[in-house]
RNA sequence: GCGUUCGUAGCUCAGUUGAAUAGAGCGUUGCCCUCCGAAGGCAAAGGCCGCGGGUUUGAAUCCCGCCGAGCGCACCA
């Protein structure tokens, strides 16, 4: 609003001064060329545009230029410094988005006239062959963030975890129940020291319960073989571990707030005849050729840096065959965009779905994969890499330590393209170094603030006891019908403060529009920060009636704005008491 | 070797399509509670923006080369 108000008068008063000749050579403006900004230094205005870009069009210097247009504006609000053009907003467009924010409330900062899409997103997507392990907490927080931006941006959003149920690692998992069921028997087995043999079991801990639960669940197919396990149909032991490890998966993410709208098995897929009509498809296309006895996919030819067996000389389909198959269900089921999140191990993936999207006849720009580095554990200051089944700390221990709402932001506040450090200690230990309990205080601050408003006051030396400064039917009367022209904003830290409430909504709509969801976490800190200057610098509750309701104005609009980023977006709590 | 993501303050990281004095948090040092939550605020110190070229009126940002780190480079998933 400030900043439209700003960027209009620019535009209208550049368009003005060419008509007027004033701009040398320059003939024609594109509305948007120019691009508001906030100064660095405070001193200099609310916001700034540089003109210098429009210089090599009208072949004059940015000072001029800025001069020239200075003579169409309301010289009260702005200055010229160089190339720059400031300007200082008036009291009464500050007052004006408090007013928005309480129209708005819940909505404050949802884009307007945005083209908007019917998006799948697919994130975290794990074999069900064990528990989560912390790389897999970024993919969730990351996930579950942004389906809530992309959906309060005005998309549509379909949230959904493919499981690789299918192929060689669940044949792993049974068998490796297998031996855990024998020891839990009583049998003297254990499984192969030999580190090539060992690759073919998950020797983790974590299949000990499932093993005690399938005993106890299984008497009498137990008693039947007689305690044989290697009589067992290994389906059976296969599709216990398979199902008993989903259920511990969607536990974890239902106590992480992550809620998927379908959880789709690749097994389904391969079923239902998906997987092996892709491939008549792909063969239809020419695109396939033999070699080796095995079948070759030509992804060379849409940009892959090589060709890739589509079916395997024993008749069975690779993972990416499935994976070609799913992508194409995806489109078929009528959306727009498909937004994958990846760990950048997979990024040698990418070349080969667009490839085989493209062959398929499909637009492969509608694949969108936001590839993500990986998690680093710091354990005592040393780095412990995250191999595959090595050094495994899990997501639920994580959680357990530092709880739901420093996971989720922790996992959240980082560019995906920066490898995250997860100091585990230190967010054990030092819980004043996380950065969420700083922007959760500043609401529990201002919730404490408005309480404070309403309640009786007792003089600490008398004990004399006098009315609260407001009513509550006073105050929501006074939040519900505000008016711009109720208060009188006196403060120049209320400035600062109220800027960056107007941030809130270019903050959404970047971040939406780029997929950045750390950008929301950056900006709810710096919005707490904002927050706490203004509460030390200017007691809220006074004698002075109309300067309070415009505080309490303020923070009530500054609660709000936290309360809607951290509930609404980033899926963390925002107490009012901490 | 090829591909890819990085390299900015002691540490962890921001830095929009190039543009005003390169920013924040943590840590360090010094201040600020008779009074709405000091889990806070204010201030200071701390930088060849990996190195070297190039483009430009102007480069942390764009281009090239080099150095260093992570991740890939299966008829595994």
């Amino acid at each position: 609003m400030i900043k439209d108000y700003f960027i209009n008068s620019i535009e209208k008063a550049l368009e003005n001064a060419i008509k007027d000749g004033k701009l040398g050579q320059m003939t024609e403006y594109t509305r948007g060329t120019l691009v508001p900004e906030r100064p660095k230094n405070a001193d200099f205005g609310d916001y700034a545009v540089n003109v210098s870009s429009l210089a090599r069009y009208a072949r004059i210097a940015p000072v001029q230029i800025a001069n020239a247009l200075l003579e169409y504006l309301d010289k009260a609000q702005y200055t010229v410094v160089g190339g720059f053009i400031n300007f200082k907003a008036d009291k009464k467009l500050l007052a004006e988005l408090i007013e928005e924010v309480f129209n708005k409330n819940k909505d404050f900062g949802k884009p307007e006239n945005v083209k908007t899409e019917k998006i799948i997103l697919e994130y975290i997507s794990a074999n069900p062959t064990g528990p989560f392990h912390i790389g897999h907490g970024r993919w969730a927080a990351m996930g579950s963030v942004l389906a809530n931006l992309l959906k309060f941006y005005g998309h549509e959003v379909y949230q959904e975890f493919y499981i690789n149920d299918a192929g060689s690692q669940i044949q792993k998992l049974g068998k490796s129940l297998a031996i855990r069921i024998r020891q839990e028997l009583g049998e003297n087995v254990d499984f192969p020291t030999d580190e090539t043999e060992r690759k073919n079991f998950y020797p983790g801990d974590y299949l000990i319960p499932v093993a005690k639960d399938f005993i106890s669940s299984h008497k009498e197919l137990l008693a039947e073989v007689q305690n044989d396990v290697s009589k067992i149909d290994l389906s059976v032991l296969c599709d216990f571990a398979k199902e008993y490890e989903e259920k511990v998966q969607r536990e974890l993410l239902d106590r992480l707030r992550v809620k998927f709208d379908n959880f789709y098995s690749e097994l389904t897929l391969h079923q239902s005849g998906k997987v092996s009509e892709c491939v008549e498809k792909l063969k239809k296309s020419g695109k396939i050729y033999e070699k080796d006895g095995a079948q070759w996919f030509k992804s060379s030819d849409y940009g892959d840096d090589q060709d890739r067996v589509i079916k395997k000389a024993d008749g069975s389909n690779t993972y990416l065959t499935a994976d070609i198959a799913y992508h194409a269900d995806k489109l078929n089921r009528g959306f727009d965009r498909m937004i994958d999140i990846w760990g950048a191990d997979h990024h040698g993936y990418v070349a080969r779905v667009k490839a085989s999207l493209e062959a398929l006849g499909y637009d492969p720009n509608k694949l969108e994969i936001l590839l993500g580095q990986l998690v680093n554990l710091v354990i005592n200051g040393n780095e412990v890499r995250m191999g595959k089944r090595k050094n495994m700390v899990t997501l639920e221990d994580l959680v357990d330590e530092v709880g739901v709402d420093a996971t989720r932001f922790w996992m959240s506040m980082r560019n995906i393209d920066t490898t995250l450090d997860f100091d585990i200690e230190l967010a054990k230990t030092n819980t004043d170094e996380n950065p969420v309990f700083y922007v959760q205080y500043a609401h529990a601050r201002a919730c404490s603030i408005l309480r404070h408003v309403v309640s009786e006051r007792t003089n600490i030396e008398t004990g004399e006891k006098s009315p609260a400064p407001m009513s509550e039917d006073e105050l929501n009367s006074f939040i519900s019908g505000f008016k711009a022209s109720d208060v009188i904003l006196t403060v120049e830290t209320a400035r600062k403060l109220i800027l960056k409430l107007e941030e809130y909504k270019s903050v959404i709509k970047n971040s939406a529009e780029t997929r950045q969801i750390y950008t929301i976490c950056r900006y709810v800190q710096e919005l707490a920060s904002e927050f706490h200057s203004f509460y030390n610098a200017n007691r809220v509750i006074s004698d002075d009636k109309e300067m309070m309701k415009a505080r309490v104005a303020i923070v009530w609009a500054v609660k709000t704005v936290i309360k809607n980023a951290l509930e609404n977006i980033l899926g963390v709590t925002a107490p009012e008491k901490m």
